[in-house]
DNA sequence: TCGAATTCCGTTTTT
DNA sequence: CGGAATTCGA
């Protein structure tokens, strides 16, 4: 062991890291180096004769992996421990075991969008109407099943209400589409890995050989098939490392479990747990912000914050008129800053929501202060780099048939939406795959002579593009671009195009880097990877510009100046997140992890006014600014507390423009219909004229405050 | 079949 | 308001 090496760490750290054998929580509050521990072990396991090859840690984000592999390299934890995500742990696990998981190896990651389609033709096929059952939620419901790894039959089992019984249909057909499209989707790659390595003897004994000594950063937010994975993979060594911080839990909404790091004593009963308590980020003023507003929780076992640093560090609340007023006096205070000589990547700012980046996005143009948004995956979400690696997914797995429709007529040839129909018609009636009708395109009666022969032209080309598709994925790229002919029609599009074109030679630069990262490049594998890249993977902290991003990314990361902004009832606590207690923890929980993202200064803001989605409103401030200590709470709240009518005062109201001519008001009791939330029973209405609010009962057990302006009510 | 025009729709966070 | 989906005319 490198005594030098530990030197660098707090007593209470190096305690953590020397715990070698059996489990040990490390409770660590931000700030606190816990990352680091978790370097640190991994080089104090490596240097005390432990081979590399048998330790796993598991990371949150690609980039915290990436990072962390680079620090473990720096101490001289020599390459060859596994450094990953959950998700990239259960691609490798499903590619290496494909054959025991009954799963081609070729298979397509769904993201959203791709899901999103097969979703709605499982709705269409179950002949359910999309209104009753919207997509979103449907899909929701599935990956809450995924996570608790229930199965579809696992669920279709006694199922009574109407609804369940319906989503267990919706899910089994889905289920069955994505097999059909030998597709798995996010939830997929957890829960197949997990089951296998649970169902299965011998793949379970090769892994927990393989992988002795587990780390897992962030165990807060593990769900639970991540939590049944982990501690399968432990059961027989039990050299698991967990480390989190139940105050920094901000995914219950995708599944995260909190209760797994609260209940990992119960699971390790003989594990060591090392608190961290110590702050070595922040100013005691931040922390002092911190604690007290994290103290509001009720659910949540006490934690002290410990200030190590201790100079000199601001924390104010400022409100501003409106959101380009609020926008414009960040942009000049960063300006300022910057003039003073800090350096823009010293600087973060943070929202609860991504549109609140378009004005500030706006101001920073305007005041030319240099600026990245971090919001990696946009640019594979742009229609040209999806159409091109809409390409790639065929070649790599004709099966897919979600990608394999995207580029049928993409760019146009002239294949439309009849000839889509006849041969789907051919492929259900012949039991064959959409890719499989199309080459028997010949033999379709129901198709003219001129469809049957651009289909063969279109299949004559994917199968000269499939048998140049091995090796590294750069050099296929700008093959399919070219022969594709979407070069060819982009270059005729003008403007837009040519932004197209330099689009896709970036997508060509990013896959050429791939390349050379990778020992074995495959498309496969390079369509796996980046299928699983995350908002912050593509956040470069060492360039030279200020961060703009969601609070969400914000986790991990730490700046000297903070901004957060929008702090508003409705945008900070969100409002579809300020139902239960639970939520609104969460929320509380989310604003934390951007307060003490700040090193030095923290400087939180609200518009009294705010433009959402093309409408004015008038905000309340946001109700964790009075959590804050009482120097630091508004003046105008009073301004905003509930009235006499009872109506929503923790609600945004509309700012009454134009008033639109007043339909007859409603008594309570009385039955109305709304557009879209259908008969309900009218339980108040008050009057105040143009601003008139009905609060009504809806049959769908929602009770709505609306305003009588704009919601369109009718008697029915 | 294509592309323009229009309507509709949904509104959080993301691996 | 802005993007997606659908409709409509050529």
């Amino acid at each position: 062991m490198h005594q030098e090496l530990l030197g660098q760490l707090t007593p209470s750290q190096r305690q953590a890291v020397l715990h070698r054998e059996g489990p040990l929580l490390v409770l660590a509050g931000p700030g606190s180096g816990k990352t680091r521990v978790i370097t640190y072990r991994i080089a104090a396991l490596v240097s005390s004769g432990i081979n590399a090859y048998n330790i796993c840690a598991i990371t949150f984000t690609n980039k915290a992996a990436e990072e962390m592999r680079q620090r473990a390299a720096a101490l001289g934890a020599s390459a060859g421990a596994r450094i990953s995500t959950f998700h990239s742990l259960c691609v490798r696990i499903l590619r290496r075991y494909a054959g025991y998981a009954g799963i081609d190896p070729h298979y397509s990651i769904y993201d959203e969008a791709d899901q999103t389609r097969c979703i709605k033709q499982a709705i269409k096929e179950c002949n359910l109407d999309a209104t009753n059952f919207p997509p979103r939620r449907m899909l929701e419901a599935i990956s809450t099943l995924k996570n608790k790894l229930i199965d579809a039959t696992a669920f279709a089992a006694d199922r009574d209400d109407f609804f369940s019984r319906t989503l267990a249909q919706v899910y089994a057909r889905y289920q069955e589409l994505l097999v059909a499209r030998n597709a798995l989707d996010f939830d997929d790659l957890l829960m197949k890995a997990t089951l296998l390595l649970e169902n299965n003897a011998t793949v379970r004994q090769e892994l927990s050989d393989r992988f002795q000594y587990l780390l897992i950063d962030e165990y807060q937010d593990t769900n639970h098939a991540q939590y049944r994975l982990a501690n399968t993979l432990a059961a027989r060594h039990g050299n698991i490392c967990a480390t989190g911080d139940p105050d920094q839990s901000i995914y219950r909404w995708r599944g995260a479990d909190i209760r797994n790091i609260l209940a990992f004593e119960r699971d390790w009963p003989q594990a060591t747990v090392v608190k961290l308590q110590e702050n070595f980020r922040s100013t005691p003023a931040v922390l002092e912000v911190a604690d007290r507003l994290i103290a509001c929780n009720r659910n949540r076992k006490e934690k002290a914050l410990i200030p190590v640093r201790s100079h000199e560090g601001e924390v104010t609340v400022t409100g501003y008129d409106d959101h380009s007023e609020e926008a414009h006096a960040v942009a000049r205070e960063i300006g300022e800053l910057i003039e003073r000589g800090v350096s823009p990547k010293e600087i973060g700012i943070f929202y609860r929501v991504n549109a609140m980046s378009r004005a500030l996005e706006e101001a920073f143009v305007r005041h030319k202060i240099p600026y990245q948004i971090v919001r990696g995956v946009e640019f594979y979400n742009r229609k040209e780099i999806r159409d091109v690696l809409a390409y790639l997914r065929v070649l790599a797995n004709p099966a897919d048939e979600i990608a394999l429709l995207r580029i049928l007529n993409t760019p146009a040839r002239g294949i439309g939406k009849v000839t889509v129909d006849r041969v789907r018609d051919y492929a259900v009636r012949k039991g064959v795959t959409f890719f499989e009708a199309l080459k028997q395109a010949g033999q379709i009666a129901t198709l003219k002579s001129a469809a049957r022969t651009k289909l063969s032209t279109f299949v004559r080309m994917i199968d000269s593009l499939t048998r140049k598709a091995s090796g590294p994925a750069a050099p296929i790229i700008e093959r399919v671009v070219r022969v594709s002919g979407l070069e060819e029609s982009l270059h005729k599009a003008g403007h837009e195009g040519q932004n197209a074109l330099e689009n896709i030679d970036e997508l060509v630069s990013a896959a050429a880097a791939y390349d050379l990262q990778s020992e074995t490049p495959s498309l496969t594998d390079y369509l796996q990877q980046i299928a699983l890249f995350s908002d912050t993977d593509a956040y470069d902290g060492s360039i030279e510009r200020v961060a703009l991003m969601t609070l969400h990314a914000a986790k991990g990361l730490e700046f000297e100046h903070v901004f957060i902004l929008g702090l508003e009832d409705g945008t900070l606590p969100h409002e579809r997140g300020s139902g239960s207690e639970e939520e609104m923890e969460e929320e509380r929980r989310l604003f934390f992890v951007g307060v003490t993202r700040a090193k030095t200064n923290l400087r939180i803001s609200y518009a009294r006014y705010r433009t959402l989605r093309g409408q004015v409103l008038r905000t309340v401030p946001s109700k964790f600014l009075f959590e804050l200590g009482p120097a630091l709470a508004p003046q105008d709240r009073e301004d905003f507390e509930e009235d006499d009518t009872g109506y929503a005062h923790s609600e945004m109201r509309r700012t009454a423009a134009v008033a639109p001519q007043p339909s007859a008001p409603f008594a309570p009791g009385e039955l109305v219909r709304h557009k879209t939330f259908g008969l309900g029973r009218v339980k108040k209405f008050v009057d105040m004229g143009a601003n008139s609010v009905v609060v009504i009962s809806f049959n769908t057990g929602q009770t709505k405050s609306l305003l009588l302006q704009y919601a369109d009510l009718s008697k029915p």
